[in-house]
This record gives C-alpha cells, structure tokens and sequence, in this order.
DNA sequence: CGGTCCCTTGACATTCATCAACGTCGGTGG
DNA sequence: CCACCGACGTTGATGAATGTCAAGGGACCG
C-alpha cells in the first residue's frame, strides 16, 4: 500500500466544495489503492475514519449463499466508516485502479471536535450527507422496475459526477451496478439496452453514457 | 397537539440507556400525537430534531403511482430530523396512538454542541446510529425473498424492542409492514402464514408473535 | 494465440404484484 | 342490544417482472 506524504491540495478537495479544516487535513494519511484492494475489512476494529480523494470505492457485504450486496457507491469528497458499534459491519475496496483515500484517526478527531466548533460541524454534516445519501438509496431499492432502478442510478451519477454533465462516466463494471440495484447482472445489460432503444440514452462505450432524453429516464 | 410542558425523566431515557445530556435536555419540547398525525412536514424546513419518547413514528415518502415507501421506523430512543439539506426530504407520521415526541431546535443545539463536548458527541453518535439502522435496511431490502424480508424484519423487531424477548408485539399495521418492507400486503400475509405453518412463529393475536425458532427464521 | 473478464442476448422457471373475495374485530348509532 | 360499517387481515387465481441457466462476442493482456 504506498502511502502517500504529503496531501496536496487540489486533491482534497470534497466535491460539495467543503474542505476539512487544515488542523484535521494533518491528522490524514493518503492512501492509494489498486483495483480490488480492501481498504476497511468488516468485522474490523473501527479506529479510522476514511475519505475518498479520488477514483471509487464500494462498500459492501457478502451475503450467506455467495452473493453480494452493494451498500454504497463512494465518490470523491465521501466521507466513510462512521459506526455505531466497535466494529465495521462492512468492507470498503477500491472500485477503480488508482483511487486514493484519506485516513483519519478516530478517537484523535474525536477530541479535536470536542474543542473545535468546525471539525465537529464537519463530521455531523458528513453523517448527515451519508444519511440523506442512503436514504434516497432506500427508494431505489424499494418499489422500482428494474429499468426505473437502472435509470434513477444514472441520474444520481449525473448529478455526483461532474456536476450534472449530460455525459455520464461509470466506473464500475455492470456487476457492480447489479449488486448495487440488487438485480442480476442480465437485468441490468437488459435494462440498459431497453433504455437505448428508447432513445432516453446513448453509449459512447460500454462505460461512458450519454443521457438524451432525462425526461424519458425519470418517467422510466 | 397537546404539548406536554413538563419533561419527566422515565420517558427521556433512550433505549440504548444513553441520555441526552440535561443541558440539551432544557431545550426539548415534548408532544404527544394522534395516530396518523405529521410530525415533520416533507418539504418543511429543517430547523428541529425529534426523539420519539415513546409509541412509534414512520419515516415515509409517496410515490408517483401513489405509493407510499416507508424509509425507517422510529422507535423510542431514536432521534430523526438529521439532514444535509435545508428542507426535510420525508414526511414523518405517528404510528400509534399517543406517540411522545421531543423536539429540539436544531440551531440552539448545534451551538451548544459547539461548547459542550458532551452534546457534540451524542448527536454524532446518534447519527451514527441512524446510519447503522439504514445500512442494514439496504440489506432487508436488496437480495432477499419475502418470507427472508419479513424474518429479518421480525428478528430486528425482537432486538429493538424489549431487548430481545421472544414475545414480539408489532405496534404497526400490515399495510405498514409492506411498505417498509416494499412487499404488497398480500405477500406480507402470505409470508407470515408461511413461517406460521413452518413453525418459525406463533401468532398470539394479529400483532402479537412469538418467535418459536429463531434457527427457523434466520434460514428463511 | 489463448485466456480471462466483461457485456449482451435468449429460453425457461420462479417469485411476486394485482385483482377479487371473504372473514374478523371494534366502534357507533339506530 | 344489535345491525352496520370501516379498517384490517387472509386466501385464491392469474399475469407480469425478474432470476437463473446457457451461450456467444468483444476487449485486453500475457
């Protein structure tokens, strides 16, 4: 795991333009990972805090019959590991080659919050931003066709990639994607080429989309 | 609403036995609601923070087609109202009759946070807790069958109520249940006639259930 | 050139939503 | 008191959506 020194600053910076306060950014560790790479283990000690710098990160569990379910999609700018219990209840790898991420200590920014008003700030307005981010999650999940899923999905990347280009670039591959909407991997492709030829999308590669008809995706 | 002017202790505790701070608690305003009866407007500014003191409370959004998806039930203890955003994104409703609720003014307590550790610490942990609570929601929701669905939906009840006896009651109706679980109420019954006949559970009365084999349910 | 993912499409089986009907319970008013 | 009513809960029949199994093509890499 080559740890990186020195932060530089462009890539702290979060996508909600919110940076962490110079006095926690010294408490952070960089971190760059391959593709794959575990970067928080379940079941393991909840003593970091971690922030995606740049690339993705998944989190995710394993289910009892082998499957596995995506809890989230972490971007640039997420914060993850915030726990009620001792422990993580789930893993955190990289989704893309390269991704970078911040550790922070967590009992260290815990008593530097207790004295300064804007690391504390900070951090709830992070766990708020991962609630209202999992709550909007649950309507994806809940009552959705399986099309409805897939266009929702494209929408909310629209929106947290590059600030709402008409151009979309996954990172993930479309198992990914599945074991994010909880839909096999065929539904997905099927969903996905049910969207094109309604002319609500285009594909550039299998991995860049272009959204034609927003309308047409929201009225999936 | 009958606002209730004096907060007396027993129903302040949380059911994880943490207390708001007595500080924070000067500034709680409790309420008790009809069944039915909003408590937090979707759409509505975001200036307070609620616990429900005791009953239960429903956090939930329509649909397009009508629908209504629950996003989490709120049992005694369980603060609500934390969002990123300026504006509630789900409308909040008591479930049963009677439901106490304190409420906070979000601003009073976010500067208090400021100054007093304690304060700060409680919402984070709070929030973390809400984020514990959606992220295993994701999973009752993603890959699972409905008698799976509602099984875990039953165990979940059992630990969150009287700490985990067998005997649980259901203070929510089935049309409740399917949408929590987002399953029609049909497959609802349907599921609890099918773990009924497997002998997972005993029915004492509609809303009350007795978890026989708990060995049974985690199999479903 | 062969291997390994990744993506897509087809055929079939299964689960679940929907429509419909009926039973139960508690309250309310004739 | 009892008949009625509405909300809630259960069961059955049917069709639609989606999972599963199977196969094949394309991109990338050693």
């Amino acid at each position: 795991m080559p740890e990186i020194t020195q932060p530089n600053d462009y890539a702290l910076r979060t996508r909600g333009g919110r940076n962490p306060p110079e006095i926690m950014e010294a408490l952070a560790a960089l971190t760059q990972c391959r593709r794959g790479q575990e970067i928080q283990g379940s079941a393991q000690l909840a003593e970091n805090w971690y922030r995606v710098v740049s690339g993705a990160a998944i989190k995710f569990t394993m289910l009892a019959d082998g499957r596995r379910q995506i809890i989230d999609f972490l971007l640039p700018g997420d914060f993850f590991g915030f726990t009620a219990e001792k422990e993580h209840a789930f893993a955190v790898e990289a989704a893309v080659e390269g991704t970078v991420v911040a550790r922070y200590p967590r009992q260290r920014v815990e008593f530097m919050a207790d004295t300064e008003p804007r690391v504390g700030r900070l951090i709830r307005e992070m766990a708020f931003e991962t609630i209202s981010r999992l709550q909007a999650r649950m309507l994806m999940l809940g009552r959705k066709t399986a099309p409805q899923k897939l266009a929702s999905f494209l929408i909310a990347m629209a929106e947290r990639s590059a600030g709402g280009t008409a151009e979309v670039n996954l990172p993930m591959s479309r198992y990914d994607i599945a074991d994010y909407l909880a839909i096999s991997v065929e539904t997905v492709s099927r969903a996905m080429t049910g969207l094109r030829h309604s002319g609500a999308i285009k594909l550039t590669s299998a991995r860049r989309i272009r959204i034609i008809d927003p309308g047409a995706l929201d009225g999936q």
